[in-house]
DNA sequence: CCAATTAATGAATATGTATTCATGTATTTG
DNA sequence: CAAATACATGAATACATATTCATTAATTGG
């Protein structure tokens, strides 16, 4: 398996980001629709403030995108391979309980 | 997507593991075949004891496993699962580059 | 325009963690 | 057994980052 310095900084750079409880929750919670801030602060049950920092932490990745609607911004998980990724390990770990 | 919160501090504490440069540089190295510390120590460019440090974490989550031999130990990726996604997220990266 | 709602931001803090340094432990060889 | 090699560990430190609090910005409805 070969690998650039780079790749692998942006890589981890990537997990680092799915690397805290809230901040997947927040990935999660938007993986399959669109959810507005408000929607995955009841989800996810914090702050406001907190989820408006990750999400803006998710957006510079581009791990999920905004849409603007009103007062209202929704976000989506932005691509399709992470929600993919995501799902596999989601699968894993619910195997793994199984045993 | 459903996800219990175990399961998703479960999750989220692997990708933290693999949030780190040097740590996933280590995991990635010894993600095909067997790798002894010192070997470790040379492809990452990382001190001993730091590479010691990051092992005993990727252990203690089992996504390394040790085998003594000698004054060595090699240290060989522990489940098939992990390898798998790492390689279709680096290929995934290395995708991205050529576009 | 004003008040209300929804989301974003900045600064401050508290906590976590990557890294180093010095030392300790296991194993082999002479 | 002594010395050397290979790895692990504990404490200390430096750095990063999650969270909160207070405030600001954007948008809509009256």
């Amino acid at each position: 398996m070969k690998i650039e310095q780079d790749q692998l900084i942006e890589l981890s750079e990537v997990f680092k980001l799915l690397g805290d409880p809230t901040r997947l929750a927040i990935l999660i919670s938007c993986m399959e629709e669109e959810k507005s801030v408000g929607d995955i602060v009841l989800m996810t049950q914090a702050s406001q403030s907190l989820v408006s920092h990750h999400l803006r932490l998710l957006r510079g990745a581009r791990l999920v995108r905004p849409r603007r609607a009103g007062r209202q911004v929704f976000y989506k998980a932005h691509d399709a391979h992470i929600s993919c990724t995501l799902k596999d390990m989601i699968d894993h770990v619910h195997e793994e309980d199984e045993l």
